[in-house]
DNA sequence: TGTTAGCACTCGATTCTACCGAGTGCCAAG
DNA sequence: CTTGGCACTCGGTAGAATCGAGTGCTAACA
């Protein structure tokens, strides 16, 4: 209820009939990804009114921006704005019986690192729903260093390796001008750790302005570790089911600009986190402003870890794609997720 | 001219003539799309025959296998046997100055990791052929440990980072049933050193029996690190231009069936060496045995880092790919990737 | 006033037909 | 062995006819 809230930009209410019919509209079309004519609302919903009524109404809301005509003598579709007044009336589902075992064993069984997690989860969420999934790990932007390593490959070539309070590893080669031999290397890991532990990615380290081999090796490493992409700050995309895009579109032009948004996984970053930074938990057609996924939905849940935001879990589908069922398996995935890296702090 | 031998499974030479008609079929319809006439050989080609030869030279190769009929009255449609000569008869073709001059770009600029490097190699690939890359890191499965370091994350989680002699680094999570402290995780760590140090992942090494905090905590890192996933020693894969199978390949359900099976990233790595070690450049339609792939070749090249395997790259396309246009751009990129690697050793 | 039955109308989809033409196979002459 | 000639095949396209789902409007009705 409280998600439901949250997700409401603008859902003005209708008229109970009219929201009725609506409703009638979109779950049909869902399922037969048809225009849906009058009489078949009328005898669907159950309305006691005749398909004549009906029609006046469909005017009237098809006026009001919900719905659609492809053409002069065909039945109506939603738009957009059909479909966000229904997710935002949705009463929030729940996962179907197999589901929820599917889930529960997955979580009983999921071993590995936090990546492998994560990775795997696309699977869960794609065989729950068919849509593509896409699982979003934050950044350790704000993790500190709990420990760096500066290994020696060859004589001109080092590896910083540096382990984050959060658990992720990050490595860095550095290649220097001169060779260098192992105690070099050793004494500059020393320093290395001296100047970096408990420091974030952020903080800005005074390094040694010597010019002797360790100096320039510690200034060296340093500045390779804090040399970070401009675009990002670390976060990992995960995508699952991506062969849904062929099944669940049609139109080999909008499966070739969906598979193209998905290549770019900096974009589905921004976009899933744009999407949660409005409090949303749906982005329908143009609302994520994205051109070329104007016949995509995007649901988006998000993970917390001990209350602060991890990551999140998305399903992209079409506008027409099944919203309670979608919503109620991103919402159960990132629960189980949330409770599985917090849970196990908690106990650990 | 060695890859050209190195690649022949089954090429017996064919009438001259007949090359030369096998040829132009192969090159209309990988042009146009559309099944070819005898007449459009006959002008095409610059053999001074009528179509009426083409006609009776075709029947002939259609009866050996190396051309088909959509039906009755149509062109000839080259079939896997027919690429299959073609590819092996194809001398090796040169990248156009304007893909050379990619190449040569991405390469003076390229930066990072290794990892960085083959992310991004599967994007040159792509803009440079306009189909789907592949590009397969090779595991680290007969690397030696440089070093490795176990932390705590909290009293009950550790990690264990795990330095190669390939300059990969492997994280693995230890969960503990008992408290532990900093001087325990230091000693565990100075002895996991000591223990696996200049070992492979296939070594088995002796863990210490005892029964304090200190030695478990050896021997469950020490497992950690030798639990190897079953399949796979380590590869990595990076894929680019997914949406290119849309654009380059007919039909939603080929499509379909051709990105379900590039999710399926294990399957692509033993896809490609399968190739390779088959010592094939090009595998087209049926040959590499992938019921779902039949639409599809896929061109591969070894990257070698010292003389020995370290990767590949690859190109998916339809049967009907820019086979020379292609295999220029999979050799180029391997050539230079090699050198990139091999390189940097050498004058490093 | 809101609802409904009735009805003419629209227009995409389907079917059918005719037909075009690219391409074939065959044959007889060169 | 090659080739021009020719009858034949058959997928693709265009046009006409038809179908029918669905609409909007209107007049009657509760």
């Amino acid at each position: 209820m409280a998600r439901r809230a949250a997700t409401s930009p603008s859902s003005p209410e209708l008229d109970p009939r009219k929201a009725t019919i609506l409703e009638a509209v979109v779950v049909e079309h869902i399922n037969t990804a048809q225009p849906v004519g009058s009489s078949s609302v009328a005898a669907n919903a159950h309305l006691a009114v005749s398909p004549a009524t009906v029609r006046s109404e469909m005017v009237s809301l098809e006026h009001e921006g919900y719905l659609a005509q492809p053409h002069t003598s065909a039945g109506r579709v939603p738009t957009d704005k059909g479909y966000r007044y229904f997710v935002d009336h949705l009463q929030s589902g729940v996962l179907g019986p197999v589901q929820q075992h599917q889930v529960h064993e997955f979580f009983a069984n999921v071993r590995g690192e936090v990546e492998d997690v994560l990775e795997q989860t696309t699977s869960l969420l794609t065989q729950l729903t068919s849509y593509t999934s896409v699982v979003v790990g934050a950044g350790h932007s704000h993790a500190t260093v709990l420990s760096v390593q500066l290994v020696n490959l060859d004589a001109r070539h080092q590896l910083l390796v540096s382990i984050f309070s959060d658990g992720s590893v990050v490595k860095h080669s550095v290649m220097s001008t001169f060779d260098v031999n192992h105690e070099e290397v050793a004494e500059a890991s020393r320093q290395l750790n001296a100047l970096l532990i408990d420091t974030t990615l952020a903080t800005t380290v005074q390094v040694p302005s010597r010019n002797d081999h360790v100096a320039t090796l510690v200034r060296e490493a340093a500045s390779a570790l804090h040399a970070v992409p401009p675009t990002t700050d670390g976060e990992q995309v995960f995508i699952g089911g991506s062969s849904k895009v062929a099944e669940v579109f049609e139109g080999v032009e909008t499966v070739r600009k969906v598979l193209a948004i998905l290549e770019q996984e900096l974009l589905v970053v921004s976009l899933v986190q744009d999407i949660l930074n409005q409090g949303m938990s749906v982005a329908i057609g143009s609302e994520h402003g994205f051109e070329s996924l104007a016949a995509c939905a995007l649901i988006v849940a998000p993970v917390t870890i001990d209350g602060s935001p991890a990551g999140a879990v998305g399903l992209l589908g079409p506008t027409r794609m099944k919203y309670r069922e979608a919503m109620a398996a991103a919402e159960a995935v990132s629960r189980e997720l949330t409770r599985h890296f917090g849970g196990e702090e908690d106990r650990g």
